[in-house]
DNA sequence: CTGGTAATTATGCAAGCGTATAATTACCAG
DNA sequence: CTGGTAATTATACGCTTGCATAATTACCAG
């Protein structure tokens, strides 16, 4: 009674092969690895198993595409947060913690989607290539906006507060996502922030622009 | 040749479960859920895979068992680290974070152990339980430590700095398992220590008692 | 309106999965 | 030395998995 008497309609290469990707990481999102199988992944894509195939030579290879574009996805998103993010440096440093503390990033299905892909990621080198850019990419950006702010610190000091601060962020987004109901709205943004501070020894807090001033 | 002709020996209930949970956490810690078939963790444990329904009602017991076995292992760690740490508050501190950032806590395994273990848990309410309960359990314990410490601080802030603190060891216990050779031995613990002093305002680096003086 | 073609579906297959049940056999009491 | 018995193995079944291949069919050029 839809009016289109159509068994199927074709898709252009691109938007079907997001679509299953897409269709893969919901799965593992929330169900694991096991959960995304072909039928699976086929069924909420919208078609049938035969026609992953006929884009991906095998499941691993779509599983492969997926966590890359995962990953892509991530850094583009931690760039476009930098690249509006105000000049001063303190300012600059805040914005950048808090909205990796906030959803989208701190997500129980993000969580999900990084635990599903581990194990995967340890024998697939390809993969493994792309975790560690992505994870030295944050890092180095991290970095980069530590150095810009007016204290004195080496570059060994500046290595360690890097490593410690995408610590501390790491950590707050493994404590919301595994356990959300157990912190009340911007309380990990608060901690922190804070925590960033104290261990750079300095105010991020004042420097923070009150976007949720209105709110 | 190896003079018994026996086909197999008969060994007491709690053995074998033992044995069969072992070799499930070596195949999910270093192969992920799927690795761990009734089939490989019977040829793990030197059995067939008939035992494995004499002792389970069910793959999913088995490894229900398995996580909260591990859990608890954890717990129990914890506490016997805290149990023989010096009486001096700060040293006290400083022991729990250090111990907490070197194997075998921080280890490639343990990591892979928790994210395959991630998505049953989810799914299972007695995993779930055991898994809030070890969580919170660590946490109480941190918090602890921090309000045994010379300095002031009202309850809102002890609970953000347990939180705080809990984040800086949970993150770079993920770094430090997910990309081990990226750093020097010792290093973590060193910016565990530095990062946790910052955050509470004390100085844990002088209060540690340095048991590698000699090494 | 019509044929060509490639996207999509339909069907089938071998392998591995968890589980059930029957057949062995190590070990102990007598 | 001999049963009894329970731990262990052996075997099999139904189901799902990933993958291959053949049969459709939507869409476009002409």
């Amino acid at each position: 009674m839809t009016g289109d008497r159509r068994k199927f309609s074709r898709q252009n290469e691109d938007q079907r092969r997001a679509a299953l990707i897409a269709a893969a990481v919901e799965l593992i999102s929330d169900g694991g690895p096991g959960a995304a199988t072909v039928r699976a992944i086929a069924a909420r894509a919208g078609v049938t198993p035969g026609l992953i195939r006929h884009y991906f030579a095998t499941k691993e290879a779509l599983t492969r595409a997926a966590y890359t574009q995962v990953m892509g996805g991530m850094i583009e998103a931690s760039l476009a947060v930098v690249a509006k993010a105000p000049q001063h440096p303190e300012a600059r440093l805040a914005v950048f913690v808090t909205s990796s503390l906030r959803p989208p990033v701190v997500d129980p299905q993000a969580m999900g989607l990084w635990a599903g892909f581990l194990h995967q990621m340890r024998r697939d080198t390809e993969m493994r290539a792309a975790h560690e850019a992505s994870y030295l990419h944050y890092r180095d950006l991290l970095q980069g906006l530590i150095s810009a702010l007016p204290r004195e610190a080496d570059a060994a000091r500046l290595r360690a507060d890097a490593i410690a601060c995408n610590a501390v962020i790491d950590g707050l987004w493994l404590e919301g996502s595994a356990l959300p109901e157990t912190f009340e709205p911007g309380e990990l943004e608060r901690i922190g922030l804070r925590s960033v501070a104290a261990i750079l020894g300095v105010d991020l807090v004042a420097a923070m622009p009150d976007e949720g001033a209105s709110a």
